[in-house]
This record gives C-alpha cells, structure tokens and sequence, in this order.
DNA sequence: ATCGAAAATGAAAACGTTTACATTCCAGCG
DNA sequence: CGCTGGAATGTAAACGTTTTCATTTTCGAT
C-alpha cells in the first residue's frame, strides 16, 4: 500500500540504492539521476519508514524524557526547554511520566529501551544501582536534578544552594536579621541543598542568630501550616523563607487570615519564581530557575555525547539561579504590583570534576 | 553486541519462531518450553528490538501529538492527560510542538510519519486541506479544539458556547445586567464560540441591553488595556467577562490601578481556570475547563479508533464546562480567600453527527 | 583508438522480528 | 500395527532500509 523506495527506484529507473544515496545527500550521485530522483519521491510522496531505517543504522532519532510527573509549571517548562532543543536539531522527543513508584519507573525506562538514541532522566527514584539495573550499558543519558555523583553520566542540577544563599543575604541585606526557614521534603535533593545554603548564608552573614526552621513538604498546605505556626511562636520571624513558591503562598495566606501584614510585619520569599508568584498580592520576592534552560541544556548535552559516544565525559553542571526582587521581602516598597526587578544574579557556576 | 531473538533461541535450544510466539503469549507452546524462553529470556535480558517488530507488524505502539505550543498551563495539562491514558493503555508518546506557522507544522506532522500508529492533533493551523495534504489517508487522528467538522476524523471540542452562556447568565442571575465582554483573538475558534455563548445568552435573558464588546488576544496585556478602555466610557459596565483568565488578569489590574474594587464597583469573571485564577485578589470567578479529561478522552478515542479501524465514526463531541465562583462575581461575598464553589454544573453535552 | 583511474551505479547482504507454511511428534483409533 | 489428525515446533520469507562490494560508465591522458 504505502510507497516504498522500490516504487521510486522502479520509477526513476535506478536502483534502490541510488535512490537512498541520493535522498540521504550521499556523494557520488550525477545531479541529474538526483533531480530525477528526487521529483519522483516528491511526486510519489515517498517518506522512508523509519522503523526500516532504524532497523540497519541503530540509531531513532529519538530521545526519551523519563519524569516522575507531567503536573505543575516545572516540568512543562522542562519538557518546553527539551522539545525546543530537540526540534532544532531534529530529533523526536518521546515522554514518559506519572511513575508513583520506582518499578513503574523502571517499567518504563525498559520500554523505551531500544525506541531512543539517548534518555533524559529526572525521577526521584533514580540511583546507581536503578541505572545499572535498568539502563543498558551502552545507552547514553543525563541526568537531572539528581543527587547522585555519576562516573558515568552527565547530571545537571540546579544551583540550589547559590540561589538560597542568595536569598538569606538579601533578607539579610534588606535589614532582616531573624530569618525563619520553611524547608522542603526530607528526601528531596533540591530540599537539602536550598536548606543547606540558607544555612552557609546564615552563618556567615548573621552567626549569631539562631536558626529557625519549620518543616515543610513543597506544598501550598504545608507552606500554609508553617505560616501558621511560625506565628503562634512567641516573638515571630521578621522574614520567612521558603523552599519553593507554594509554600510561601501557602504562607502568604496564613498571614493574611492572622491579619499580619507583609512585608511590614513579617517579609516573605520564596524559590523557583513559579508564574503564580508574579500573581500573589503582593507580589512574591523569590529566586528564578531558568527550567526552560535546564531542559535545553540537559538536550544539547545529550545531542552531544550521542554524536561522540566515547568523549562523553560524566561531569556535574550546575545552572544559575538569580534573586527576583518583588514585594513581599521590603525591598521594594513601591507596591506597583506589576514592576519587577532582577536585583542580584549569581554569575553561573560551573563545577566540573 | 546487543542481545537478540537468535541468541535466546540458542540458549533455549529452539526455533526463533518459537520463542516470538512463547514471547507474545501466542498458544500452541507448551508449558515446559515456554518456562525455559521466559527463563533464558530473563536472563539475558532480552528486549525485543522495536524497530524490527515495527518493521514487519506495521505499529509502532506509539502515537503522536501535534501541539501549537507547550507554554502554560493549558497544553501542560492537556499533555498530562493523554500521557495519563497512554501509559494505561500501553502506549507511547511522542511530543512535537512550537509550530510558529503552517509550514512547520507541516513539516513536524510529516516527520511523525511512520513513526506513530495515530495522531492528536490540536493547532490553529489545521483545516481540511492541511489534512489531505500532510496526513496520510490511513493514519488515524482525532483533532482538538477544532472548526473543522471533518468527515473522515473525531473532533473533540471544548464546550466554549455553553461555558460562555452559563457565565454570562451567572452574571446576570447575580444582578448585573450591564456586562462587558472582552473577546479573545478573532481567529480563534474558542474565542469565537465563547464570544457566541455570551451573545446568545445575553439575547435570550437580557435582550434589552446594548451589548459591549471590546477586543483582546487573550494575553494579560490586552486585558489591561481593555479594562483601561471601558472604565473610559461615560458609564461603566456593572461586570466584565473576559473570554480568558489571562485577560481576566489583565483586566482585575486595570481595575486595581484605577482605584476600582472588585467585585464592590465591577464584577470580573474569566475563562479556563488557570491555577493563578485562584490566587489572585480577590480569586477570579472563572469557567473550568477539564483539561487532563480532554486529553484522556482524546487518547481514549483515538486508541479506539486504532483497534477498529473500519468503524471509527468521525463525530464531533464537546465537553462540559463548569461556572466557579469565586470572589470577583460579587456573588459571594466572604473574602475568605481560599473558598470556592461549584455552583453550576452543565450536564455533558455530547452533539453526534 | 586505447588504457586506466575515478566516478556513478547496481546487486545483494544485513538488520531482528513475525508468521505462513512445512514438518515432526504423539496419542488414539480401527 | 499402521493411520489419522491435531498439537508442537521448525524453516524460511518478508518487512524497507542502508551499505559493502562489484560492476559499469565516463573521461582525460597517452
């Protein structure tokens, strides 16, 4: 049914063969019998199935994306960053999310196994021994957001700890010395890293306060809980800062119901600069994460070590992040809710091994 | 180097052929023998090769989704929810977006080809004769947010006329007679059926008012402006209704700015339900779009569609919208702000052909 | 004209499956 | 004991490419 490159060669009165060295730009191919060939797979509506062609080069021009979920602003920003990267250079991009549990996870990166040139993995459930139990040998991937220091794959993260230290020194800066923390879930890696920064920021730059840390989980609920509690303390914070954005929302309205005003009585910050945090009243102060960059990065890195397998070199890179000034830390007291200004930013730190 | 079929076949001491249909779950295999493939097939770690079964089965168990663009909220959701549905029906999914214009789209839908068993389709630029031109006549494909009504394909739309009209009538219910609306791009089909839903019911239960219409593109942008155009008329409108959150948005700032309150001097409403709808102030009254269940059905459909071929009917079905109300209606006046109400829900209105 | 090298083209193998068809095996029956 | 028929298994073709190697053609130099 469908036309195949037989139909063109019997059409253009040549070979299979020319037929393919002409269509893949080959060399050694008369301009002529080119044209010839050409117009009639026009004509003809030829596409090489791909399945064929992937069969006998090895190769799909696919990558896999492997994420733990496909909800919230992050991952359709990565997933954006990705497919950008991926057109451009014309490859496929196949996506796989929703894994509640590392089999399912692992499910899935067997079934892509065979279907990609290249993965691209953010999951939680992900170490050493996942990829080697689950990723062939020979299958190129990176790593995302991903605690795990590979000797064998690229990982890119986010400068989580840069960012959070930037922040405290803001607060800190702003002229608040007691600087509460919300942090996030206990066995996040970009938890621990925000919670570690905050921490270094603290101690350099205020070591003689005493550190004020409530638990969190990244929700708007629990953000909301801490608010809660953070006030019924006997002297509250002068500035609370939250591992991510919904918590601080979830802040923001705890102190709104207590009647607390921000940021005259209490400043707030948050991180990821979520859309949300432009559209909270008053506008959320928060640390911005290039995501659409991560995911072009991650891509282009992939891109790279499929062309040179053997110089692929398992180095950890780590993107900038930057402080976004908005209201709500009392930096700004102009309360035009829609200005916006990109205060500090962290020149971009690469760590390699 | 990579394992395949020979290699168990070998160790297991039988045919290929035997081991494709112990593999399969073909019958005719005996226990004993089947035991022993699965078996060797552990623990060489045997993974078909797909491109070869996709050679000779002519599926590639993978369908692909054309989108305009995966920036907001509204196609990561939608996304969301057809991965939801692939992954439940087995099936894998290959993302292609960011299609500025025609030709890329084009392009993007022709390089698909061989590579999917369907296609869900949802860009501004599709209409028939996109169609006949770039998508195989064999290939499956349900289309989303479309015009089109398509003898050969299912359509799957948004109810935009009855959300609008419901709203609209929301609006009128709660007192307001006087109400603005700013229209979405002119293009746009959503835009066009939500502009119809405000007319029609405008006409039926208000008839004597003059309607108010301005113009928008569905952008924050042009929300502001149009909330800054209708408070310069002699008179305001009493409420306002924009045919998106966005402009919503745009608008509720216009307002603010003004020295306007909302819903106290002008009732807002909006379109979708985006998340920032709820975390604005005052939180928007809105329409909600179910937008993981549109891509679920979609995928639903088309998989439908895959396994009976001959009797894939190409209907047009258009899914329920819901009123939300929040705070800038006026219809609830507590400010509690996390508060929300569904109070109308239209019953699923499902036009076949 | 003839030769030789280089360029163009063709023939056929290979990729790893599935499956139609052929073969073998074995139980049950006359 | 030989036949029959169904179940189990094997053989080999087919899917549509790319690519190696062989063959033909071209064309300049002798």
């Amino acid at each position: 049914m469908a036309v195949t490159i037989r139909d063109v060669a019997r059409e253009a009165r040549v070979s299979v063969a020319s037929v393919s060295r002409a269509l893949n730009g080959h060399a050694s191919v008369t301009d002529e019998t080119r044209l010839r060939i050409t117009g009639v797979a026009a004509r003809l509506r030829y596409v090489p199935h791909s399945a064929a062609r992937s069969l006998i080069t090895r190769r799909t021009q696919t990558i896999g994306a492997l994420l733990p979920d496909l909800y919230g602003e992050f991952f359709s920003e990565l997933i954006r960053g990705v497919d950008l990267a991926a057109r451009a250079r014309g490859l496929h991009l196949l996506v796989s999310s929703s894994h509640g549990n590392a089999l399912e996870a692992a499910a899935a990166l067997r079934s892509m196994q065979g279907r990609v040139d290249g993965m691209l993995i953010l999951s939680p459930h992900v170490d050493a021994a996942f990829l080697r139990a689950n990723l062939p040998e020979a299958l190129p991937a990176v790593l995302l957001n991903s605690s795990l220091i590979s000797t064998q794959y690229p990982v890119l993260n986010i400068d989580n700890y840069g960012g959070a230290c930037a922040m405290t020194r803001h607060l800190l800066d702003v002229g608040h010395t007691n600087i509460a923390f919300i942090a996030g879930p206990a066995g996040n890696f970009d938890a621990q890293q925000r919670d570690q920064g905050y921490r270094a920021a603290m101690a350099q730059h205020a070591p003689d306060t005493r550190l004020n840390i409530v638990a969190g989980d990244f929700s708007e609920e629990s953000g909301y809980r801490a608010g809660c509690k953070l006030l019924a303390l006997k002297t509250h914070p002068r500035a609370v800062f939250a591992a991510n954005d919904m918590m601080a929302v979830g802040c923001l309205y705890a102190f709104k119901e207590a009647g607390i005003r921000v940021p005259e009585d209490i400043a707030l910050a948050g991180f990821d600069d979520i859309p949300i945090a432009r559209y909270v009243a008053p506008p959320l102060t928060t640390v911005r994460v290039r995501i659409v960059d991560l995911g072009r990065s991650a891509l282009e890195r992939l891109a790279a070590g499929l062309l040179k397998p053997d110089q692929a070199q398992a180095s950890v890179q780590t993107l900038a992040c930057e402080v976004v000034v908005r209201s709500t830390c009392g930096a700004d007291n102009s309360l035009t809710t829609h200005k916006q200004t990109v205060l500090e930013k962290i020149s971009s730190s690469t760590i390699r091994q």
